[in-house]
DNA sequence: GTCTATAATAGGATAGAC
DNA sequence: GTCTATCCTATTATAGAC
C-alpha cells in the first residue's frame, strides 16, 4: 500500500500489470518484450524489473490477477443462492460479464489454461495460478453435482461437462478478428454480447436439463 | 514432387512442417526459434530458410496444412448425406476424430483462430489461411440453416451458434495439462475421447433441437 | 523507485561455397 | 538442397548512479 493507492492514480505496479496483460493476451508470453511493457507503462525497463524480478514472474502475476477476478465474481455469484439451474445460469452470465468488462481477459485466460509451457509452474506465483484455477473449477463441479442429485440436470460426467463448458464461455470473447468476421460485428458490442449469452444459456438450459423435466415450465 | 515423395520417407519440407506444427502448437509463433525447427528436422537453419523464406511463411504453411485437413474431412463428411441433425452430429464427431488423430492440431487451430497478430494476413499464405477458414465455416453455417428451415433445430442466430460450437469442439483437445488434471486422465485416451464426444453430442442434440420435437424418439 | 549503461545471449535472415 | 560463417537487431537481466 503506497500513498498513490489512496488516490485515484494507479501505482506503477498496476500500470505495468495492465500493459502486460494486454500485450500477453495479444501475443503470448514469448511475443512480448519487457521493453515494450516498460514503454507502455511509461517507465524504464529496469523499473519493470524492479517490480517483477523476471518476465516469467510478470506473466504469472498478470494471470493471477485475472484468475482472482474470476474467482471473486464466481464465489459472490454462487453465494446468491437459488436452485442449481438458476445458479449455473447466473454464474455463466456473470463470468461472461467479467470477460466483457475486461476485453483483454478472455485471451489471457485461454492462454493460461492451455499454454502449459509458458508458465513457470514452480515458484509461488505459479502455485497461485494453479490454486486459483482449482478455486474456480471446484465450486463449479460442486454445483453440477448438486444439480444432478436434485434431478435438475441430466446425469453426466461432471468433469467432462466442465471441460466442455469452458470453450463456449471463453472462446467467443477471445476470438478477435475471427469472431468479428463471423458475426459481422464486434463481439464486445452489447447487442452481440446479449445474443451470445442468450444462445449459450439456451443451449445449456435445455442441453443439461434432465430428460424427465418439462422443456418449458 | 521429388523422388523421395514416391518413397515412404517424408521430404525435408514435410519434416520441417511436422516439427514446426508441433512447436508452434505448444509455444506459439514467437515462442519458437528457426534454429529449434531446424534441429528438430535434422537440418541447418539455412536449409529451413531455403524451403520457407521467412518464419511467418512457415507458420502460415503449418496453419494452412491443418486447416486443409479439416476442410477435406468436413466436406467428405457433409457429402455423406442424411438429415441435418444426422449430418451435424457426424461432422462434429469427424472433426473431433481429426483432432484426436493429430494431437497437435487442436492447439494450433485454436491459435490460428484467436492470434490475429501472429499471422501475416497479407501475402498468399495468409490468404490461404483465410480462405480455408471460410471453406470450413461456410458449409457449417449452411447446415445449421437447413436444419432450422427443416424444423429440426430451434430457430437461432446461425453465426452466434457457430461461434459457440467451436469452443467445446476444439478446446478440450487443446487443454493439455489442464484437461488432464480435470479429468484425471489423458484427454486423448480413447475412453476419454468417447466420453467427451458423447457429452458434446448429447449437449448439441438436445440443446439445438426444436422445442416441438420429441426429446426421445 | 527510477534512471543510464552494459553485459551476454539468442533471434531472424543473408552470402556464398559445395 | 544443404552447409558454414556472418550480420544485425532485439532480448533478458544486472550494475550502479541519483
Amino acid at each position: 500500500m503506497t500513498l498513490a493507492s489512496l488516490d485515484n492514480e494507479p501505482s506503477s505496479r498496476d500500470r505495468i500489470l495492465d500493459v502486460a496483460e494486454s500485450l500477453f493476451a495479444r501475443r503470448g508470453y514469448a511475443g512480448v518484450g519487457m521493453k515494450e511493457v516498460a514503454d507502455g507503462a511509461s517507465l524504464g525497463k529496469s523499473s519493470v524489473f524492479h517490480h517483477f524480478k523476471s518476465k516469467a514472474e510478470l506473466y504469472s502475476a498478470a494471470c493471477v490477477r485475472i484468475l482472482g477476478a474470476f474467482e471473486d465474481r464466481l464465489l459472490r455469484s454462487l453465494a446468491e443462492g437459488g436452485t442449481p439451474s438458476v445458479r449455473l445460469e447466473r454464474c455463466i452470465g456473470d463470468l461472461i460479464d467479467v470477460l466483457v468488462a475486461h476485453p483483454t481477459h478472455a485471451r489471457l485466460l485461454l492462454r493460461s489454461l492451455f499454454e502449459d509451457d509458458d508458465l513457470p509452474q514452480d515458484g509461488p506465483e505459479g502455485a497461485a495460478v494453479y490454486g486459483s484455477i482449482q478455486n474456480i473449477m471446484g465450486p463449479m463441479a460442486k454445483l453440477l453435482r448438486e444439480g444432478m442429485s436434485a434431478g435438475e440436470f441430466r446425469l453426466a460426467s461432471v468433469s467432462h461437462v466442465l471441460l466442455l463448458l469452458i470453450g463456449p464461455i471463453v472462446f467467443p470473447f477471445a476470438s478477435g478478428d475471427f469472431g468479428e468476421q463471423l458475426l459481422g460485428k464486434d463481439v464486445f458490442d452489447p447487442a452481440q454480447v446479449r445474443r451470445i449469452k442468450g444462445e449459450l444459456l439456451d443451449l445449456v438450459r435445455v442441453g443439461l436439463s434432465a430428460p424427465n423435466n418439462a422443456r418449458e415450465e
